[in-house]
DNA sequence: CCCTTATGTTTCCACACGAAACAAATAGAA
DNA sequence: TTCTATTTGTTTCGTGTGGAAACATAAGGG
């Protein structure tokens, strides 16, 4: 290769080899045989059983013995999404620090929530992180079983640049400018990805739940704003510097109302979870408990307010298919049951405010995975970076 | 390959392969250097010498001599990407139909307008597509240059699915449901693409004009209504369907002024061609009369609606500037002097709009390829396609 | 027990690309 | 002019990816 200038391209392994390909299968499936693989790549059989036995022994699947006998012919080898192959997601909070364990396969294999009484600081908190992740590695090691961590996937409530790894701002925690990629990658010393929590949260449901086969979705999260995650033709949107998907602060309404950022009439400023809590006389209780209050004590004040923001989640959302035309909108958080307050009317506000054709075929959900949903979204960050070059992440032997 | 299915993913040349690489660079540059080559791609000297004899042999570029005699060492041998190679664009409109052939190395070697009193039909205007084109091809035979054409790009100002080909709804031409391409095709038997005039605009000047090297653009074309095309880290945003990218139809306030799709408050009902033209005393004008008379005659009603109009315009600038955080946004028709009406107002109003760290290192153009704009728009939309499997679009020797 | 069907396995082959050695063409120095 | 350093083109050979074809194997059905 010619060493004074840098490539534009990948030079070898343009684009997708095959093995990513299949190993995207065997993580997608979790479990799948040889001969769907070649139904569903195109590849030879001789080919697929390379690829297969060299994955097998870079350890990303394992070997089962042949199955389903209700078809005519020589019944397929089957191959399974390994159990020992980890991602850590790591999740800081403003009251805690939560760190799982998900293997390949998608099962979560190990969970950990340290609370905090108060906030503790960015720097505090990578402390901890590393101190948590050191533990559960010497717990791994101690019980014996082979393992290995491709990587670590840190969930941030906030703007993240997602190419330097830099926490921009996340206003919950109140860190700011804080590089937390690098910082973590020295203390680790293994591949780290930081991504905003709406993000992942797309991604898992991509990958598991409600948007499961979709390839354009479309996300919102609302806590205590409004986070989005858009994925267009399988891939994140994710802007020239790492921002796209500000959701939340759409200006759809020329009102007065301030939002977190003191930006007028955005959806964030029209959508509040506060303003719920409020018109049920509630303060701080968990979206289990406002579900119930808000879906069983409907008043005459807490329908208005519902349908309010039922229309400005709905003219956003409409504005959302107008522009990005996806098959599947993900409501989730507060949104979820905000929308499932009066859907038919959420449904009539998207029908006026949307163009005809940007509604076809287009279905909204509110998301299924719960809690599980952010550990499974930043291990699959982690896993879509090593099925991309599975080579590269298993060098020792 | 397995026949019984339909496989999910190109099995050869996943991704990009080389060849395909090598060429986009050439149809890029026009004109590069072997070395030039070798150094933007990483590929070896023996590697890019075998491709680009390939691509000789295809017709896709001829070799020229050595050249560039200032710098030490043997002077790389020049390629040039084709004079002969067409693509032919076809741009139906309600009073004219204008057929252009663009050459691979971007110049337009033909160009024919057809003008009609009162509006044709869709069938009709497909004959007079099928009978230019015909005659544009008589003419190339009959002057005796050796020719290949790769495609026809049609330009229609409307929604289209671009996966189908057919026209769902061009309200200026009074086309709907129509499969444009499935006719074309069949008449004309060679590949067919058909595409929205804005998004079209869009590819042009980031091939060839103000956006060029960026890959996160977002483009808004004025003529009646708001045409938007946007593309993401270099690919088009299509959507589910084909529909992504109305930009007219956002809602930005929660006023009760109408656009063309009789949806309230969103960005074509506040910023209309009509009202300057009408503000000015003028109707019908052609784009650069108003543009003089607009930034040449101020009054204070004329400075009151530009302005209302250049908020309005701003307020959904911040808002796609939140969702896409794009590297570059291009205003085009009567935006483009909109904008340059009050450019100082309208920064002003996005940065009241948008959060900070998506306006860092965005910058607002204005369209510079004008008419040609369209018509390379289209041609591109083709190479790009032949680009991306050069060997196909060449069977013969 | 054979036949059909679907799959795994093995052998060979085609192709893309790179590394290395060599040839050629320049600028500058002797 | 002649020689040298530098850059590029050219040729040969090696490697890795993936396929085709022939054969082996494991089912179900007569």
């Amino acid at each position: 290769m010619n060493p004074k200038a840098t490539p534009m391209f990948e030079t070898r392994a343009s684009g997708q080899s095959s093995l990513s390909i299949v190993l995207g299968l065997i993580h997608e499936h979790r479990a799948i045989t040889r001969s769907e693989i070649c139904s569903l790549t195109g590849l030879s059989r001789s080919t697929v059983a390379k690829l297969v036995t060299t994955l097998v022994d870079l350890g990303f699947a394992s070997d089962t013995g042949a199955e389903q006998i209700d078809r005519v012919g020589r019944p397929s080898m089957g191959v399974d999404a390994s159990k020992e192959m980890l991602a850590i997601s790591v999740h800081p909070e403003v009251d805690y620090l939560e760190v799982k364990a998900v293997a390949f396969n998608g099962t979560i294999v190990h969970s950990e929530k340290r609370l905090y009484d108060e906030p503790i600081g960015a720097y505090q908190a990578v402390e901890d992180m590393v101190q948590v992740i050191d533990d559960l590695i010497a717990e791994l090691e101690a019980s014996g079983t082979s393992y290995r961590i491709l990587g670590i996937g840190v969930i941030v409530p906030g703007q993240i640049n997602s190419s330097t790894g830099i926490v921009r701002q996340a206003p919950h925690l109140q860190w700011s400018e804080f590089p937390i990629r690098d910082l973590l990658t020295e203390r680790l010393s293994m591949p780290v990805f930081v991504a905003n929590d709406a993000s992942l949260g797309c991604k898992a449901e991509m990958a598991y739940g409600a948007a499961k086969g979709a390839t354009d979705v479309v996300y919102m999260h609302g806590t205590s704003g409004i986070g989005g995650g858009v994925f267009m033709n399988g891939t994140e949107l994710k802007g020239f510097r790492g921002y796209a998907a500000e959701l939340g602060h759409m200006r759809i309404s020329s009102g007065k109302e301030l939002d977190y950022s003191g930006i007028q009439g955005t959806l964030e400023a029209l959508v509040r979870r506060d303003d719920l809590e409020a018109v049920l006389g509630l303060k701080n209780v968990s979206d289990e408990d406002l579900e119930i209050a808000l879906l069983n004590n409907r008043t005459p004040e807490s329908t208005a307010l519902a349908r309010r923001q039922l229309e400005a989640l709905g003219i956003a959302t409409a504005n959302l298919a107008n522009i990005f035309n996806p098959e599947v909108f993900v409501l989730a958080g507060f949104l979820r049951f905000l929308y499932r307050f009066d859907q038919n009317y959420f449904h009539r506000v998207i029908k006026k405010h949307a163009i005809p054709a940007v509604l076809e075929g287009m279905q909204v959900f509110v998301n299924v995975l719960g809690t599980k949903s952010l550990a499974l979204g930043a291990s699959e960050w982690v896993f879509q970076e090593a099925i991309a070059d599975p080579a590269k992440h298993v060098k020792r032997k």
